[in-house]
DNA sequence: ACCCAGGTGGCCC
DNA sequence: GGGCCACATGGG
């Protein structure tokens, strides 16, 4: 494993970028807060397919709103409460319902977030699979940044990597997740700092980065 | 006026 | 299982 070429191209990201959590605070942190978590968890759906940026300013949206959290988003009448919140993020019907329908399945089974880490891995991801909205990247992203599970997030930017790198040619999400987790020690800080390394990678570094919510 | 940004569900074949 | 489309705003 260690001679891997995958595992060759983490190591050589983080000698070139450094350690991720400079730049990702709030999800590279070794120590999360249930509100960071939650936090994670609601801006991992905010982003899909929309600009970290505009991710953000919604939700400083639902901080100004006292709507951060999901106990209390699962306490709305409906979720177009939060469509004004969520407007700058883009989908702003889908994504009020896809926040409201993980916030009432977490409180509502849970009571909170860290319930979730009491279950086995697989068992978790099969449930989040099973929400509205909730694909593999946001249910990996939830996994790996919010509950800091080992399960790599697999994206676009990913797959730009594997093309390039020549890394494989089926690009489906569950053979690339395969790929980097048999490739890699089972870390969930190797995890999570690579994945955010591919993203810099890509990006080459163009000012941006979790600021603080 | 385009094109894209850390996807997903629904529909079709 | 894969291919296409709608969803929607803001920035380059």
């Amino acid at each position: 494993m260690a001679e891997s070429k995958i595992y060759r191209i983490y190591q050589d990201f983080f000698k070139k970028y450094g350690p991720p959590e400079k730049y990702w605070p709030q999800w590279c942190k070794k120590r999360k807060t249930t509100h960071d978590r939650e936090v994670i968890a609601i801006g991992a759906i905010l982003t899909q397919r929309t600009s970290w940026r505009n991710a953000e300013l919604a939700i400083l949206n639902l901080k100004s709103a006292g709507l951060l959290s999901l106990k209390k988003i699962s306490e709305l009448e409906s979720p177009e409460v939060l469509v004004s919140q969520v407007r700058v993020a883009g989908f702003y019907q889908t994504k009020p319902r896809r926040l409201f329908a993980l916030s009432n399945f977490i409180i509502g089974n849970y009571g909170n977030i860290r319930g979730l880490l009491e279950e086995k891995l697989e068992d978790v991801r099969e449930k989040l699979l099973g929400l509205y909205g909730i694909g593999p990247e946001t249910a990996d992203t939830i996994l790996l940044y919010s509950l800091d599970q080992p399960s790599f997030v697999i994206d676009e930017y990913t797959r730009k990597l594997v093309k390039k790198e020549e890394l494989a040619t089926d690009l489906s999400y569950g053979h690339l997740k395969n790929l980097f987790e048999k490739n890699l020690p089972v870390d969930v800080g190797i995890y999570q700092d690579f994945h955010a390394l591919i993203i810099f990678s890509q990006k080459e570094r163009s000012g941006w980065g979790m600021k603080v919510v």
